[in-house]
DNA sequence: AAGCCGGGGCC
DNA sequence: GGCCCAGGCTT
C-alpha cells in the first residue's frame, strides 16, 4: 500500500520544483541559451567542490580568454593555472586543459554529446558527464550531485541528509524520478539542483520558502536529526599537505617567473612535509623543477 | 569504501 | 572552529 503513494508524490514533486525553478532560477551565465557546450563543461568542472559565487567571475574571465577547446588546448599551462586562481584543487585545471586537448584531437574540437564519450574525458566523471549531456545538449540523463542527493533524501526518503558516501540505492531512486521526456529531464535536473543549492540547503534549510514542504517526507516527519551524524568527519585543514601544497602553488602563481625551491620549502616548518609536497606537485604535473629553481609548467 | 586533493565563507 | 561546497581519481 505505501508504494502506491510514491508515483503520485514523484509527479507532484517534479511539477512543483520545476515550476518554482521557472520563476526563481538564478541568472547564471552558463545557463544562458547562448552559452556553448564548452562553456557548460568548463562551468561544471569549476563547480566541482567550489561554490557558485566563487566560480562565476573566474568562469567569465576564462571563457573570454579561451572561448573554445582549441584555445585552451593551445594555452600555456602556467597561464591556465594562474587563471584558475584560487578555485582550489588545481589538478582540475590541469585535467581541464587535457580535456580540451582530447576534444581537439579525438572529437574535432567539439564537445561530445554522448555520456559515454563525455565520461571518457579527463576530469569528467559520472556527475559531470550527465550534467553536460543534460544542460548543454538537452539529453535525458540521471544527474546526481550533492544537492540532488539531499533533496531526494529529504523529500522522498525522509532523512535529514543522505549517507556520507553515495549508495547504489540513491542512484536508483534518482533514476526513478527523472521524467521520460528529455527536455523535462534536463529541466528537472537543473531545478532539483537549484532547490538543493538555494532552499534545501545542508546547514539551515529554508523550509518555509520551499515549494514542496507540504509533500516532503522529512518535513512531514518533523524534520528528525541526521541519523549518521557520528560517521561524518570534516576534512582537516590546518597543517595538512593540502594546505602546504596550496601555499606552494600560490607562491608560484604570484611569481612571474622561476622561484628558488628553498623559498617554496619554507612554507612548512616540517622539512620532510615540505619536500614531500613539492615532490607531489611535480609528480602531479603542477610544478617543474630545474636545478635550484621551480616554476609552473610551460 | 576510503583517502587524497584547495580554499573561503558562514554559523 | 567545524562544516560545507554542481566531484574525480586512486588504492
Amino acid at each position: 500500500m505505501p508504494t502506491t503513494h510514491r508515483p503520485d508524490v514523484t509527479a507532484r514533486l517534479r511539477t512543483a520544483v520545476v515550476r518554482w525553478f521557472d520563476e526563481s532560477a538564478r541568472d547564471l551565465p552558463w545557463r544562458a541559451s547562448s552559452c556553448s557546450a564548452w562553456g557548460v563543461l568548463v562551468s561544471e568542472v569549476m563547480l566541482q567542490q567550489t561554490p557558485v559565487v566563487r566560480v562565476e567571475p573566474r568562469w567569465r574571465a576564462w571563457m573570454e580568454r579561451w572561448p573554445t577547446p582549441a584555445d585552451l588546448a593551445g594555452a600555456s599551462t602556467a597561464d591556465v593555472l594562474r587563471a584558475w586562481d584560487r578555485l582550489g584543487y588545481p589538478r582540475r585545471a590541469l585535467r581541464l586543459q587535457e580535456c580540451a586537448r582530447v576534444i581537439v584531437e579525438r572529437h574535432g574540437g567539439q564537445v561530445p554529446a554522448d555520456e559515454e564519450a563525455l565520461v571518457a574525458l579527463p576530469g569528467v566523471g559520472t556527475y559531470t558527464a550527465a550534467a553536460v549531456a543534460a544542460f548543454a545538449f538537452g539529453r535525458r540523463s540521471v544527474v546526481v550531485d550533492t544537492n540532488v542527493r539531499r533533496v531526494l533524501a529529504r523529500t522522498i526518503t525522509g532523512t535529514a541528509l543522505p549517507p556520507p558516501s553515495p549508495r547504489a540505492e540513491e542512484r536508483r531512486l534518482a533514476a526513478s524520478v527523472v521524467p521520460d521526456d528529455a527536455r523535462d529531464a534536463a529541466r528537472w535536473a537543473a531545478a532539483s539542483m537549484e532547490l538543493g543549492a538555494v532552499v534545501c540547503t545542508a546547514r539551515s534549510p529554508r523550509c518555509d520558502e520551499c515549494p514542496v514542504r507540504s509533500l516532503c517526507a522529512w518535513n512531514l516527519a518533523g524534520r528528525p536529526a541526521d541519523e549518521h551524524a557520528s560517521r561524518r568527519r570534516g576534512q582537516a585543514w590546518e597543517g595538512t599537505d593540502r594546505q602546504v601544497r596550496g601555499r606552494v602553488m600560490r607562491i608560484l602563481r604570484d611569481a612571474s617567473g622561476p622561484v628558488l625551491t628553498s623559498a617554496l620549502t619554507d612554507v612548512s616548518a616540517d622539512p620532510a612535509q615540505a619536500s614531500r609536497c613539492l615532490a607531489g606537485l611535480v609528480e602531479d604535473g603542477l610544478v617543474e623543477i630545474d636545478g635550484e629553481v621551480a616554476r609552473l609548467p610551460a
